[in-house]
Parts: C-alpha cells; sequence; structure tokens
DNA sequence: GCCGAGAATGAATCCATCC
DNA sequence: AGGATGGATTCATTCTCGG
C-alpha cells in the first residue's frame, strides 16, 4: 500500500483521495457499502416537458448544473465513472462479498447497469422508507431511496436476511454533518449483510456513517473521501470511540 | 370502434383480446394504471420460460389459480414489447395523462427504458411496501413491488399528491384469483393521480382489480385480457355493483 | 372469547438430476 | 453441452384449530 492513511485507529482507516487512485490498492474486501454523489438534481433528463428549470435548483441534495442541462452526455459519463469505481472496488473484494450503492430513482436504472457491467451480480433493490412525503408538484411525492445491491459471484452463505424495506427517519439538525447524511441505523441495516468481521469499505465516505456504523457492529473498515473537511470531520467523529451496550442501538 | 366489447356496463368496458389489437382504437384515455407480466423470476433461463404457477408459487399446495400467458419473454423482447403497448396506450391519451406500470425489481430498468421509449415523461418510482417478504437464501428478503410512473406531457393540474411510497399486505386466500394479483388498495392509491372523471385504462386486466378501483371511486375504465377465463371473473366482479360506504373502503 | 402452537403461504432462488 | 424439471430452503406473517 503506497497510500498514506489520513487516519487509522482501532481497525479504521481514512484516506483522503480520489476513490481511484485508492481502490486498485485495497484487498480483501468483505463488504462494499456507499452512497456515492449521484449527479442528479434534474440536470440529467432529457426534458421536453419541465416548465421551471428553477424548481429543481436546490431542492435535492446537489445543486443544479446548467452547463448539463437536458444532455445526455453526463447519463453516461455517471455510467462509465460508476463502472469504473465498481469495478476497482470489486477486485479488491473477497468473493461472495455483498456490494450496496444508494442512489435516487433518476439514477437506479444507471446503478443497475454500472453494477452488473462492473462484474457483480445484481440481486435486488432496497428501499430506505425515510417515513414522510415530499410533494414534488407533478404527481406522487418522493418519500425513498433507493439501494441496488448484489454480491461478487454466489453470495457467501450467511445467517442473517436482512428485510428489503427498512423504515427510518433521515437525519436533522446537528447530528446533520454532510448534506446526503444517511441515518446510522440505515448503515447498520445494509451491514447485516455482511459477514462476521467482514472488512467494510466506503469509497465515498462523506460524514463517515458507514464506518461508524462498521465501527459499532465491531467490523473493520475502510474509508476513502477526496475532501478534506469530510476526512477530519469523520475521523474525530470515529475517534469518538464505541457506543455503549455494545454497539447494539435500535 | 371495431373490436367488439366481452362486457360493457356502468361505464366500464372490457375487451378479450391482445392489448396491441385493441390500444389503437382507443382514445380519451386520462389515466393508464396496469401490471402487465413481467417476464422474470429467476436468473437461469430454465427458471424463466417455466409456467407461472410453478416458477411463483411453486412451494404453495394451491393450484387452482389460472396461468397466465405472455410471461417468459427474454430481455430484449420485454423491452421491444413493452414499448409497443406502452406507445399505443399514450397515443391513445390525452395530455397530461398518468401512467403508472408495476414492476418487479429486476425488469424495473427495462421499464423505465421502455416508457420513456414511448414517449411518456418519465417521473418517477413509486413503491408498494407489502409489509414483510419472501427471502431469497442470497441476501435480502424481497418486501416490496415497484411502480414505474410518468405523464403524457407535461402534468395535468391536480389536487391530491400520493404519497410515494404505499404500504399494504398482499391478497391472500380466497379473495385472490390471480397470482400476481394487487389489492384494491393499491390500485386507489395509484389513482389518486387522475384526474376526475378521467377514463381509466388497464391493458393487462387479470381479476380486473384497477377496473373494480376505478369503479368504486366513480370514474370510466376500459380493461382489456387476452384470456377469457379472467375477463369472465373481471365481469362477475364488476357486475356486483359498487361497494358500501362510498368506495372509501380502507 | 382468548390464547398459543403448529401449519401454511409468498410475482423465489439455487442446485441436483434427468433427458 | 445445455435445456427442462423436481425439490430443498429461507423467514415473517397469517391462518387454523384446539384447549
Amino acid at each position: 500500500m503506497t497510500a498514506e492513511p489520513y487516519y487509522s485507529a482501532d481497525g479504521i482507516t481514512i484516506y483522503c483521495a480520489e476513490a481511484l487512485d485508492v481502490l486498485p490498492e485495497l484487498s480483501g474486501v468483505g463488504a462494499v457499502v456507499t452512497d456515492p454523489p449521484y449527479s442528479s438534481g434534474g440536470a440529467f433528463r432529457g426534458d421536453r416537458t419541465r416548465g421551471v428549470v428553477a424548481k429543481y435548483v436546490q431542492t435535492g441534495t446537489l445543486a443544479y448544473r446548467p452547463e448539463f442541462a437536458g444532455d445526455s452526455r453526463d447519463q453516461r459519463s455517471f455510467l462509465v465513472w460508476s463502472t469504473l469505481w465498481l469495478n476497482a472496488a470489486r477486485q479488491g473484494s473477497v468473493s461472495g462479498a455483498p456490494v450496496c450503492v444508494f442512489s435516487d430513482w433518476r439514477q437506479l436504472p444507471t446503478t443497475t447497469d454500472a453494477v452488473q457491467v462492473a462484474g457483480w451480480t445484481w440481486r435486488g433493490i432496497a428501499v430506505w422508507a425515510k417515513g414522510y412525503g415530499r410533494v414534488n408538484g407533478s404527481g406522487m411525492s418522493s418519500s425513498a431511496e433507493f439501494v441496488c445491491w448484489g454480491t461478487n459471484g454466489p453470495a457467501a452463505e450467511r445467517e442473517d436476511y436482512p428485510p428489503g424495506l427498512f423504515t427510518c427517519p433521515p437525519e436533522r439538525g446537528e447530528d446533520k454533518r454532510h448534506v446526503a447524511q444517511k441515518p446510522e441505523a440505515v448503515m447498520r441495516w445494509l451491514l447485516r449483510l455482511a459477514t462476521p468481521g467482514a472488512l467494510v469499505l466506503d469509497p465515498f465516505m462523506g460524514s463517515g456513517t458507514t464506518l461508524r456504523a462498521a465501527m459499532d457492529l465491531g467490523l473493520p473498515a475502510v474509508g476513502i473521501d477526496s475532501d478534506e473537511r469530510y476526512c477530519e470531520i469523520a475521523a474525530k467523529r470515529l475517534a469518538q470511540g464505541v457506543l455503549p451496550f455494545g454497539g447494539v442501538l435500535a
């Protein structure tokens, strides 16, 4: 390993770098759980009908990027980029390792394509139900996020069969350190797919929720983020020690 | 209209024919809500080409539910076929009409492609949460079905914004007349997208749940099914008159 | 009528075996 | 070799029936 960790303690390692630079150096990964940038926010729909572009601006997790509006090139580059990191992550993973990739509805078909093109066996779409609805102006309110999941070849033998739908309210207020942050309970739900002792990888760590959940479950973990501000936030969060009750908080 | 209705009463019409034969003759459709054959059911071709009862209810001892046809297409023909009927349905629809197409996780990306290629504006993925799931041995249990939805051009103005996730247990026992039957409450949920008085179309009627829900909501409806056994079941079900309580049973 | 034990069920999946 | 078939298996929930 030539890359230098930004943080390392208690089986948890953080790299402050581009995912594609670090992933080729990893091996022995037992589970990949991540929430990559969606590159969504309404920028990619070939949009014949949308009246007001402004309604997508800043309503999602990403700002609208006008230079990409209505251009399917980005849909394709999102596919290529997703395939690249997913393949690199799979190369470092053991046989049977599960992969979980968050996506919004817009990018879900591209994500399922990327997972398969990268060599993973796609096995399903799990749903994180946020328990509330946001009216989106044209019809149904979006109250769920999706997780495209699969395995590296045949699934490892497992004792736990988590449900394909998990209900949990989103993070709010001071606990929210990142615009796209997921609650730890959501990550613990997905980590039930990991076998005992599996090395957890999150190539787009953000504020470190996946790593925090892995730590609370007693699993070693590797996180990568290119933004040093988030590496710092995550490192602080992980340095706070394990939670009481053996990390089995509901 | 040259096709001869199999049943017609109280604003409800049933055609016993192939969807692609009848759809070109329809016009003025205000909402398309349907549950087409998924052509899904397993990673192995042998599993997919099995009869629907064998591949979907193999563990059960019940054999009284009729088989249904058109469930063994491969990926390419499923896409082409879906595009064809979706386009034909759109041609007969008024501007702003919503479309809702059920899918399982495996066919969801193909379904979103077909909806868009057929000229509909894709607007989201809604989730029917069944409340519990069937374990599949390799990881998460599948406890949801998905609804790809959109509109014919700009969405019609509406007052009702149904939630993007709806929880309701699946039909069981004698109320279940079709292997893939959806509860009426699920269909009423989707029909909230229809404007008042809209003509509802279900090209793959099955046992007629969509039509029954439309009838209870006071909406006119057209159903199509190629299997006369299901046309008979649906006609009987629709001839029973409106439910008490103004059709707002929970 | 209430409760609990045991059986049944589900738009599966995987593997062994037989043509 | 490759398609077709039979059957074991997984868990949450509901159903059935007896006490």
